[in-house]
DNA sequence: CGTCTATTTGAATGTACTCAAAAGCGGTGG
DNA sequence: CCACCGCTTTTGAGTACATTCAAATAGACG
């Protein structure tokens, strides 16, 4: 059940058993058909989201109703809105199930309880956002210094796994290019690898 | 010396006289005149650094040589390559002063022991990363999202001081743009503004 | 004052977009 | 199980935004 989530913290602190067992108690979980969504922009992001199968996309939808994907969670990851949830105020982001998915989640005062009860979770959380500010700081450089092209020779070398379960579509959005461009690009790519 | 880097802690944690005491006790300062680097690509990034004075900035070289900017940073702000630094593996940014500025920065294991010694700088930290991520995802969104003039309209709005001192060269740089894009998009932009 | 860099402006080019239409694929109900 | 419907992907043609290259002007610094 919580096998995942519990590899996932070893990595970057020890727990005492009882501290597990706490932490256990606070976690729910969820089953997702694909599309459900778990978060809607405009509501409150209450929920810090671990992904125990499936897949997850978090996206922000602009003026025109263009959908923008800041960020893909498979299993092993985290997600959710975190301006909503640490600020309690309306979220950003959409974040939906592109896969049927299972989720383990805890809500904001259970966390803040987390921190004072087992203060080593600062320090997992501090470590946890510090790698996604590092990964979300080189994504700006990327989708500023390369073209689209490059761009998707990057995704792919860096997620692998992602390219091949995600719609073309979703990935055009990560990207920030149509799915036209990216259908065109794809069919370049491929024809270049084979000669 | 230290009001201003106390002040920005003490909007995240209260700390007790000795233990204000002990982190002033790892602090050090230098001052920067324009165009001084503090951290070079392929160095380790040794230190954290907070912006006493001046404004520094963040960038990354690509392979034709063009530069990105990752971060600007004036006074009261935090600056730094968090990867190098948590990793000690070599940076793939440069930091540089875009005005004669003053930084008061530590090192690694300063932090390390200031964790042991004030845990709640666990959790300092942990917010200011989180407020750094939500603004870096936030700007990916917007890159991805909005043409060169709605990023321009969107900088000035959201850094109108930091717009009236850097250079348009640095701006273009940031908004991933070349110079002359920018400089007929301001032109416009003020043709625009006074009608 | 002279040099070096930053900014502006112009003209030609290119990358990615929009719009349109056809083909492919998946899920649903008969 | 198959047929249909809707959504995704592909492909084509024309367009727009931003770039590149070039040259002139302005500004900063020694």
């Amino acid at each position: 059940m919580h096998e995942l989530i519990l590899e996932n913290i070893s990595r970057f602190i020890q727990l005492e058993p009882q501290e597990t067992d706490y932490f256990i108690s606070i976690l729910h979980t969820k089953k997702l058909r694909k599309r459900q969504h778990v978060l809607h922009e405009g509501e409150i992001c209450r929920y810090e989201y671990f992904v125990n199968k499936g897949c997850l996309r978090a996206y922000h939808v602009d003026d025109k109703g263009l959908e923008h994907v800041a960020q893909f969670a498979i299993e092993d990851w985290w997600t959710g809105d975190m301006y909503s949830f640490l600020t309690s105020t309306p979220a950003r982001l959409n974040i939906d199930a592109i896969e049927d998915s299972e989720v383990i989640y805890f809500d904001k005062p259970s966390l803040e309880k987390l921190y004072i009860e087992v203060p080593k979770f600062e320090r997992f959380f501090r470590m946890l956002v510090q790698n996604a500010f590092i990964a979300t700081q080189r994504r700006v450089i990327e989708t500023v210094s390369m073209n689209a092209d490059q761009r998707y020779c990057n995704f792919i070398e860096r997620y692998p796994k992602m390219e091949q379960r995600l719609p073309l579509k979703q990935i055009a959005s990560y990207l920030g290019i149509t799915p036209e461009s990216l259908s065109r690009i794809r069919s370049n790519y491929i024809k270049n690898h084979k000669g």
